[in-house]
DNA sequence: GTCTATAATCCGATAGAC
DNA sequence: GTCTATCGGATTATAGAC
């Protein structure tokens, strides 16, 4: 049985993963600690702040990153943030939860005919993986190098989702192994070597944007490199 | 011409990367920022500031650990501290530094053998950058996590260090590619692929703790994965 | 709902005794 | 060389006017 070696890459099949939905989201998710009710007031201005720390907290770290900051880059007052965010380690969990909601909605779910198809699957979750954390980059890349700070429950629930999505991996090359269609060896090993390489492209982007390389490109190389180095033979 | 699948993984050739050799290291090239002269006093307690920054660092990060912090974990107080630090910028700065030594010193060099074989190369910088993350595992996890908290200087300093390795991996794949033994490919573009992985060993030691898996046997994981990946045919 | 002003706390760094 | 005590400044969070 050989391997069609090449990749395509379709687009993402998701609901639009903007920062608009994403903070709707969270809206419900945290309306209990968000003193703001009305959702077309509450909804934008949240946005304002998470993505200010976004892009301060990536910038130069989020213990650094001063509620002063927050105020001049959203544009709301230091008062007026305390009304969306009870504390700034809210906003960190907003931000970690974001993260949660596109790993279990967009990446995992696997699309048409993957669930008969190991590899398709395998290559559909690379391809995901990529296209999802190109798309939310910073959110991806904040909560990867701030967990260390959070509490041991917040730790937990990023380790939870590193571990998720590695046995997701795993379970494809199992089932492909299975198949005749990868060589025989451990799924998770493997599955632990794709991992850093789909994370690299949200803590490397500058490596990548200099480089002048797509997501596009960069699902295929990945895709190649890791059917290349399973396949039997 | 076929490949040796094999891989042995040799004891590491170098200088003890202990921290007590490293912060001699840093004793002498930041003399003139320290303000105690006598080596025999000055390097041991460096040695504690330094190890008590790591590890309360690794666990909650640099900027959330304080003067006070240092002071309790080392057993100096919060003034004598600052006659073996100026500041905390300097402090973070020995750490890179120290990090940069061992790139410099002991995973770029080549070994015996290694100038005239290209997959020899590739092998022993995979083997020594495991093999050095692996005994300086707080140092490179801190460098790696803090770098983007301080100043250009230090950005650039761990920029061109991640650049640095992957030029070598590089450059031994472009070897190994014009002597026939790799599939034609673009180098760069694989030595991007190997460098996560050989950081995956410093950023998540605990997934590869839990799972019993040493270094030596990492070592050849990756060793495997990479030469079925790029190796011709 | 949003602002300004400020309370309460904590931090990095230093002075000066021993 | 090391310590204790403390300064000046910055930070998170809140109170209360509008």
């Amino acid at each position: 049985m050989s391997l069609n070696l090449n990749v395509v890459t379709p687009p993402l099949q998701a609901p639009d993963l903007t920062s608009a939905l994403l903070c709707e989201e969270l809206f419900r998710m945290y309306g209990a600690t968000i003193r703001i009710q009305k959702p077309h007031v509450a909804i934008p201005n949240l946005e304002k702040i998470i993505l200010a720390a976004l892009e301060i907290g990536s910038r130069k770290g989020f213990h650094s990153t001063t509620t002063r900051d927050l105020a001049t880059a959203s544009g709301l007052s230091m008062g007026a943030i305390y009304s969306y965010v009870e504390s700034k380690e809210t906003l960190l969990r907003m931000i970690l939860a974001a993260v949660g909601f596109a790993v279990e909605r967009v990446i995992a779910p696997p699309e048409a005919g993957e669930a008969t198809d190991p590899s398709a699957r395998l290559r559909g979750l690379i391809r995901r993986h990529i296209q999802v954390t190109d798309v939310m980059q910073r959110w991806f890349y904040f909560a990867f190098l701030e967990v260390k700070a959070f509490d041991k429950s917040a730790r937990d629930m990023a380790l939870q989702s590193e571990l998720r999505t590695e046995a997701l991996i795993a379970d494809a090359i199992r089932d492909g192994i299975a198949a005749g269609l990868y060589a025989p060896g451990d799924p998770q090993v493997w599955a632990a070597l794709v991992k850093p390489l789909l994370q690299d492209w949200y803590i490397k982007q500058w490596k990548y944007r200099r480089r002048g390389i797509s997501s596009a490109a960069y699902v295929e190389t990945v895709t190649r490199f890791v059917e290349k180095a399973i396949t039997l033979g």
